[in-house]
DNA sequence: ATATGGCCCTGGTTGC
DNA sequence: TGCAACCAGGGCCATA
């Protein structure tokens, strides 16, 4: 599933291959996953807009659109990049969902719903068989630019960190996991953190010392770095912007190696359903 | 206000 | 071996 490393990963690629280029023509899916964006509404809004650039809030991907028209293109699509944004497609890629730079003639995966062809020549693909993704289109002249709730666990502060967590009656699990608290945490690396800072994901958040969560913000920050470096962890069917797959998976202590040792102390790994999500912990480690 | 549980989906796994 | 039932899981929404 795509979390806050793959979503980076994904942003960044995309981000490199079509910043520039423009929006000439969008085929939507009868399944197009409309967010809030009907589909009709979704393609009028992307066609002929020039992709500033590509970023990613939370577990969202944020594409910022210039003017509609071509204002500013040399003829080729390739657009000025210091225009403000005046729209935004995001992206939210769900438990399957892929974002891929492809050439028009690629095979078409199944479960594609989205086609927009650029003016380079090449194609963005949304791709998303259980269909949790959503797109999404503002337009920055009527709608609110796009902001996460919660914050982002690669720049929040020590005592900020600790704040959110204050007086909180539910697990640190189910905290990490709120996307209104910290903006990007999903399953994988939810589990891998707690691990990293010696905690079991059933205890209360409201009741970690400081010490503790200040253990896990660094845990956290360690893990979603080294994973960002490795591309990501490729566990269902996560790949990158180029259709490659990433390599954290192989780094995973705990996450879904249920009665595997413990890298650590040997320990069998241990699972449980935490917050309705299945949680993976050393008994040995964790407390 | 805050926390919990059901729901949406399909593909992979499990069980007979 | 083949098929069907089961289940994961992010975010949204109704409910407590």
């Amino acid at each position: 599933m795509p979390e806050l490393p793959e979503v980076e990963t994904i942003a960044r690629g995309v981000h490199e291959r079509v910043r520039g280029d423009c929006i000439r023509q969008v085929w939507l899916g009868t399944h197009a996953e409309p967010f809030k964006t009907p589909p009709a509404q979704l393609a009028e809004g992307l066609e002929g807009r020039a992709i500033l650039a590509v970023h990613r809030t939370g577990k969202h991907i944020v594409c910022e659109l210039g003017p509609w028209g071509n204002a500013g293109s040399n003829g080729k699509g390739v657009v000025r990049q210091s225009q403000e944004p005046s729209a935004q497609w995001i992206v939210h890629l769900g438990m399957t969902g892929r974002l891929l730079v492809t050439f028009p003639d690629a095979p078409l995966a199944a479960h594609t719903h989205a086609r927009l062809s650029l003016a380079s020549g090449r194609e963005l693909r949304f791709v998303d068989p259980r269909r949790f993704g959503r797109l999404e289109f503002r337009d920055l002249d009527r709608d609110p630019a796009f902001s996460a709730p919660g914050a982002d666990p690669l720049h929040i502060e020590s005592s900020e960190f600790v704040a959110l967590f204050r007086g909180r009656k539910l697990t640190i699990k189910g905290a990490l996991l709120n996307q209104s608290l910290l903006a990007g945490v999903g399953n994988i690396y939810a589990d891998e953190s707690l691990f990293r800072a010696g905690l079991r994901p059933r205890r209360m958040a409201g009741r970690l010392t400081k010490a503790e969560l200040e253990r896990l913000r660094k845990a956290l920050l360690e893990v979603l770095e080294h994973a960002i470096r490795l591309g990501g962890s490729s566990v269902s069917d996560y790949v990158d912007a180029d259709g490659v797959r990433g390599f954290f998976q192989l780094e995973h202590c705990v996450y879904l190696r249920t009665g595997q040792p413990c890298r650590r102390c040997q320990t069998p790994i241990r699972r449980m359903v935490v917050a309705g999500r299945g949680t993976h912990y050393c008994p040995q480690c964790q407390r």
